[in-house]
RNA sequence: UGCCCGAUAGUAUAAUGGUAGUACGACUGUUUUUGGUGCAGUUUGUCUAGGUUCGAAUCCUGGUCGGGCAACCA
């Protein structure tokens, strides 16, 4: 029946493990962001993924915070990830949080020392580092490595009770010094932090590492395939080893290559400095690559979805265009925005011999994509007209199709025209031009037997509404700014943002609603923007049409 | 210089020992009352040197290049 679609290599890995019987075909996956950020279209990567294999594989996802830092984290972040995953389209099954754990962790942590496999360590953070080695020199034991049980079980007890200071003294895992993993050099399971949990609050002075509440909170939900990005293979054989010795469900962990995307970048910590240094207006500001910033900027949750299945799986580093998020967009809004037209940069045109004051309503379809035009509005027309700068030329090129002296075009859903004269002001800029109407040529009833190569759009000049209009740029000039030398702020594009305060814009939309996308014709896709106030419209340009004269006219 | 990943067109991603394909980009033509859309087409690729094999992008060995690992972050 249907083409038959190659697998990913977790998609392989599943269908191995189903085939086997491993976990009676079961397959739960988690999504686990730490609420200490919004989520950004990396993460819809991974949102993508989990939450569409389990799904596809008659499986389920949790939602699981790790929330394992209180210092970093907060219940803001908690309520934007949770808006944007559901705005992405996906439900979760349970939600969870790592410090739901933090009783039955803790328990963990007893029984590795009891087990002779865990130690609390006095020395400092330089001392253990020191003690560790190098990637080529085996570490060396700090005195504490040989602590007795009973006095281990004692000072963590102690720990938990809140009777030393961070900082004095942290829970390693007994593993292994010498190893050639580093990451398995005794690394630190638990650390001191007398601070406020957004959800334990006090309850709690000692807070599990990553390491240490990570697997076995996977483990505790039995999730079977444990997905993460490239930066955590390392981690594995840590993974593994707390969940061997522990003897709890064996959840495994399998790691993809994150998302990278050019001309913006893609972590946290620079995306908190751009809000914070007030780079931009916040995490949801439109060039921000957050899916709240996607969201405002006028992207749809269908648009992202096709966007992470177009860019595939794989454990292979890799930087993509962003040329392909907008063509996700464009493909998605081109079917489904309504048409509408708008002067961004206007200039006067006047019908000299259509009778002044006189008004028409001409109807325009609102997508010509769709079955019946999804419908019609109307659009008022009279003798004055405000058209885009650019469509008129003084000394115009062979290939300009658009207004010129002497030039015909098609007035879009109106008459033809052709340019008799036009009007400058003392320092020489084109300030009217003036055109004759072919009354015959009207949209849909045109005998006027005549053809032209262009059309353009207008605005009514009696009936137009204004509105601010709000471009965007990328956010960098250069294509990984992260990799450049120097701050990566240095990079910032000073021209990410173009505010145009009075545009022209059609009646019709005043009507314009939220998160509905509209293309402005031969302009671009464009949204309304949350600033917005009654009568004072404020639109978003989510990306711009594909333009061949652009392209075209910069050759020469 | 220890350990771990990875390497297929400009960018991604398939081909699971048997014709190197797809998408985006770029380019050309065509349609069009959006220089948009649609349609048709062109272009460019298996990091390298050996080996195994009738046959290698795929398996083996060496090399090269890129990334990661020594946070009381996740």
């Amino acid at each position: 029946m249907s083409e038959e679609k190659s697998l990913n290599f977790l998609e392989e890995i599943i269908e191995d493990d189903i085939r086997n019987g491993k976990n009676n075909g079961r397959v739960l996956t988690r999504f686990p962001p730490e609420p200490n950020g919004y989520l950004h279209i990396g993460h819809a990567k991974s949102i993508c993924l989990n939450f569409g294999i389990a799904a596809k594989y008659n499986g389920k996802t949790n939602l699981r915070f790790d929330d394992t830092n209180p210092t970093t984290e907060d219940v803001e972040y908690v309520e934007s990830i949770k808006k944007d995953i559901q705005w992405l389209g996906f439900k979760w099954d349970k939600e969870l949080y790592s410090s739901d754990y933090f009783e039955q962790l803790y328990d963990f942590a007893v029984q590795l020392i009891k087990q002779g496999l865990a130690y609390v360590e006095d020395s400092t953070a330089e001392e253990i580092a020191t003690a560790k080695g190098s990637p080529t020199e085996p570490g060396t034991p700090t005195p504490s490595r040989s602590r007795s049980i009973d006095e281990n079980l004692l000072l963590f007890g102690e720990m938990k009770e809140g009777k030393h200071p961070e900082g004095a003294l942290v829970l390693r895992a007994k593993v292994d010094l010498a190893s050639p993993i580093m990451h398995l050099r005794d690394p630190l399971m638990y650390r001191i932090k007398h601070a406020q949990h957004h959800r334990t609050g006090n309850q709690w002075c000692i807070y599990p590492m990553y390491d240490f509440a990570h697997g076995q909170s996977d483990s505790i939900e039995e999730i079977t395939h444990s997905i993460c990005t490239l930066e955590f293979v390392p981690h594995r054989p840590l993974y593994e080893w707390f969940i061997q010795k522990l003897s709890i469900f064996p959840s495994k962990q399998y790691e993809f290559a994150r998302l990278n995307m050019n001309y913006t970048v893609m972590s946290k910590r620079k995306l908190l400095q751009l809000v914070n240094e007030k780079y931009v207006s916040g995490w949801d500001d439109p060039r921000m690559p957050t899916i709240s910033g996607l969201r405002r900027r006028g992207y749809t949750p269908l648009s992202i979805r096709n966007f992470s299945e177009r860019i595939g799986i794989a454990r292979r580093e890799n930087l993509i265009d962003l040329s392909l998020l907008e063509f996700c967009i464009r493909e998605d809004l081109n079917k489904s925005a309504w048409r509408r037209m708008v002067v961004l940069d206007p200039l006067k045109l006047i019908i000299n011999n259509y009778p002044a004051g006189k008004t028409e309503l001409m109807e325009g379809e609102n997508n010509p994509e769709l079955e019946d035009g999804d419908g019609f509005r109307q659009i008022p027309f009279s003798s004055e007209l405000w058209i885009e700068r650019d469509d008129f030329m003084e000394e115009p090129s062979k290939k300009y199709f658009r207004l010129g002296p002497g030039l015909m075009v098609r007035l879009k859903h109106a008459y033809i025209i052709r340019c008799d004269s036009f009007l400058k002001d003392e320092s020489g800029n084109v300030t009217e031009i003036h055109c004759t109407y072919i009354p015959e040529s009207r949209s849909g009833t045109d005998t006027s037997g005549i053809n032209v190569k262009g059309t353009i759009h207008w605005v009514c000049a009696i009936a137009a509404e204004t509105a601010e209009i709000r471009l965007y740029d990328r956010l960098f000039k250069v294509e990984d700014p992260s990799n450049e030398a120097g701050d990566f702020k240095e990079y910032i594009n000073p021209n990410s943002l173009t505010v145009i305060n009075k545009a022209f814009i059609e009646p019709d939309l005043m009507n314009a609603e939220l998160e509905k996308g509209y293309q402005f014709i031969r302009k671009g896709y464009f949204s309304l923007d949350s600033d917005s106030t009654p009568g004072k419209p404020i639109f978003n340009r989510t990306v711009t049409l594909k333009d061949a004269w652009a392209k075209e006219s910069q050759k020469s």
